[in-house]
RNA sequence: CGCGGGGUGGAGCAGUCCGGUAGCUCGUUGGGCUCAUAACCCAAAGGUCGCGGGUUCAAAUCCCGCCCCCGCAACCA
């Protein structure tokens, strides 16, 4: 049997996953059930990363131990992960011995092939990326990343690993190798990187407890990057005596599901490390985009970190899986907005699946008392577009491209539909002549069904099973070759139960988030080569945020929106009616900055000498236009009753010219 | 020249690497059906593929130039 060994980026324990996070494990959760539906013996590895300062730090301003302290983040990883459903077979922790075995075993090899020299590293050194920064890269002296906080300068006693040494081997393995490195858009930057030359780099900290001791210099520790790439492979057994067998079967993996923010570390140094000590590469690295939140990154200070389990918890974990997988084209970026996401919830979930599946059962038992077999052949046309979606979905799927497995297996719920209002079954049971046929397309409508919960099954997993058990077909055990494919044999016994996923009038306020308490304790800025910082927020998940329920029409903008009004005050300084207009006065106004001409159609109720001297309001963004000629920069405010005459906003105790309204 | 990502029917996106009928979802309009969760089906309207050049028989796609938008950090997968 074929092995599949995957895994995704370790986790740092500063703080709780947030959505970002999530999108990753599902998605690698994902090919890792697809995997198995495909038959293959399959490992999929998540962990957390525990070997970073930050954490040390964080441990200290709780009073825990460090180790303490990785506990409790443990369980609050492996808990979001459970109620996403994600499948994961291992979970290690760069604390537990056997990484530590393991990075020492690897470091003891790169060591003796001699790829590690000791040196004094200066530099500048970002404390929140843990991470040495070149002159370069710095902006205004400070970190790209990190603008807020300044790079310490430091000098010490260091071991570098020859990464130079590797530029040409590297670059011979993405050559032999197209795959190595995917989607396309990574592997082009990561080798234009490589071109451009490697500079050896640290991969050790001298005078730090919290890591694992270099095997021939126990009074430095390995870079917690280097030891988090590591992960890997002692997760398998790697430096494990007793372990070399599962070894031999795991390694390499075929798979990193990682961000796109660390390919340079999975596709350079990592296979460098793993070129020096002589040990098989990984086959395929996939670096999967962003999510952003309503267009826009995720941000603490924005409000718009959004808890996963706060998302499942508002649809239900499958319809969140579906979602990530359905609506993100995997590889690129990709938006997440709650409107969105209910929209999918009603069109994909309650709409048409979930109502396809409630239309069948019906049927089945109205017409046929729930017990359908095959009665005559199937429909052809169904099992055509049935093959036609199979070799998609399974063409799409291995090439990671599982937005359009998703979008294969809604064409065979779509024709469900579609074959539904062809056939009429209400007609045909009208007709006696007409009950083999009848019988015939009920079941090739519940076969649609099942086909599609099999293929839909490594996204939706438990939504999968309970289809599958409604249309009265085996759920456990799904092989693709078995399942995957269209069937005309066997009876069915339908449930006909209440809907799967009830449709939701869903009002239109947005982000079910309330805003999040302070975060307790200050965190330091955290970013990681290995793996990513999530929400600072150390409490707990609070329990799901629940719907907002605000109704109203919403015609109602945002504060951004109202933002983007500058309104200033305004001081007038001249007013002359404006020829052959009724209405118009230009007015010459001081808005603290500049002067400005401007035409408001308030001449029927001021004269122009009453409003000289004036302390108003006006629109300071406007765009020009032209009335009657003159061009006018800026509106002023006034209140405009119907069918009377406007009354100009006013102050009682004018402020400066200048001064921003809101 | 900071880095990065974008500009495709009303909205959100795919397509761009490997030029050749511009596709999907939502929305809108009209019609149909009644098995079903006011769900489903059919049809229609709606696009100078940011702008200008170039290459080509042919450009959303390749080349050059330009404009505009977004993100850039106690948060990043």
């Amino acid at each position: 049997m074929s092995t599949c060994f995957l895994t995704t980026a370790i986790d740092y324990v500063n703080s709780q996953p947030h959505l970002g996070t999530a999108y990753e494990k599902v998605c690698a959760d994902v090919i890792a059930r697809y995997k198995r539906l495909r038959g293959f013996d399959t490992r999929f590895l998540m962990g957390n990363d525990e070997h970073s300062q930050n954490v040390f730090k964080k441990a200290q301003e709780e009073g825990l131990d460090p180790l303490a302290y990785c506990d409790q983040m443990e369980q609050v990883f492996r808990k979001a992960w459970a109620c996403l459903d994600v499948s994961f077979d291992d979970f290690i922790r760069t604390t537990e011995p056997r990484h530590r075995r393991g990075t020492t075993a690897i470091a003891q090899r790169i060591y003796d092939a001699g790829d590690i020299y000791e040196g004094v590293y200066e530099g500048w050194y970002c404390v929140s990326c843990e991470e040495f920064k070149q002159e370069k890269d710095l902006v205004n002296g400070n970190c790209p990343l990190h603008p807020t906080l300044k790079p310490e300068w430091i000098r010490e006693k260091n071991y570098f690993f020859r990464l130079s040494k590797y530029q040409q081997p590297l670059l011979d393995h993405f050559k032999a190798h197209p795959g190595f490195l995917q989607p396309e858009i990574r592997r082009n930057e990561i080798l234009r990187l490589i071109e451009g030359g490697l500079i050896d780099v640290s991969v050790s900290r001298a005078g730090q407890s919290w890591g694992i001791p270099l095997p021939w210099d126990p009074s430095s520790v390995v870079y917690v990057w280097f030891d988090a790439l590591i992960n890997y492979a002692s997760a398998v057994g790697l430096g494990q005596d007793e372990n070399a067998a599962m070894f031999a079967k795991w390694w390499p993996a075929d798979l990193h599901v990682i961000g796109k923010d660390i390919t340079r570390f999975h596709a350079v140094i990592w296979p460098a490390m793993l070129l020096s000590a002589k040990l098989p590469l990984p086959r395929t690295i996939f670096g999967h985009g962003f999510l952003t939140i309503n267009g826009q990154r995720m941000s603490k200070t924005l409000g718009t970190i959004i808890d996963p389990l706060a998302a499942a918890d508002r649809h239900g974990r499958d319809p969140l899986r579906l979602y990530l997988v359905k609506e993100i084209a995997f590889g690129g970026d990709g938006d997440f907005s709650w409107e969105r996401y209910d929209e999918r919830y009603n069109v994909d979930l309650a709409n048409n699946l979930g109502n396809l599946v409630s239309r069948v059962t019906a049927m089945a038992h109205r017409y046929r008392g729930g017990r359908l077999a095959p009665a005559a052949a199937a429909s052809d046309q169904l099992v055509r577009l049935a093959e036609s979606v199979v070799a998609e979905y399974q063409k799409s799927m291995d090439s990671f491209a599982l937005h359009d497995g998703a979008a294969a297996a809604y064409r065979l719920i779509d024709a469900g539909n579609e074959f539904i209002a062809s056939t009429a079954p209400w007609t045909l049971a009208k007709d006696p002549a007409s009950a083999e046929r009848l019988t015939q397309v009920l079941f090739d409508a519940a076969e649609a069904i099942r086909l599609a919960a099999v293929l839909l099954e490594p996204i939706t997993p438990s939504s999968s099973r309970e289809i599958l058990r409604r249309i009265g077909a085996p759920a456990a055990g799904l092989n693709f070759d078995r399942d995957g494919r269209w069937r005309n044999d066997g009876e069915r016994v339908l449930l006909q139960e209440g809907p799967l996923w009830p449709r939701k009038e869903i009002s239109v306020t947005d982000n079910p988030v309330p805003p999040d308490g302070p975060s307790p304790g200050a965190l330091p800025p955290v970013s990681a080569p290995v793996s990513s910082p999530v929400p600072a927020a150390a409490a707990p998940t609070p329990p799901a945020a629940p719907m907002p329920a605000s109704a109203s029409t919403d015609a109602r903008i945002t504060i951004e929106d109202f933002m983007k009004v500058e309104l200033r005050v305004a001081k007038v300084l001249a007013a002359e009616k404006v020829e052959k207009s009724k209405k118009l006065l230009k007015l010459s106004v001081d808005v603290g900055t500049e002067q400005r001409t401007l035409v408001a159609g308030i001449a029927e109720a001021y004269e122009p000498e009453t409003l000289v001297g004036r302390t108003v309001v006006v629109v300071f963004n406007l765009k020009p236009a032209k009335l009657m000629g003159i061009e006018s920069n800026g509106m002023v405010l006034a209140a405009s009753p119907e069918g009377g005459k406007p009354e100009v906003v006013t102050f009682a105790q004018p402020p400066a010219p200048g001064t921003r309204v809101r």
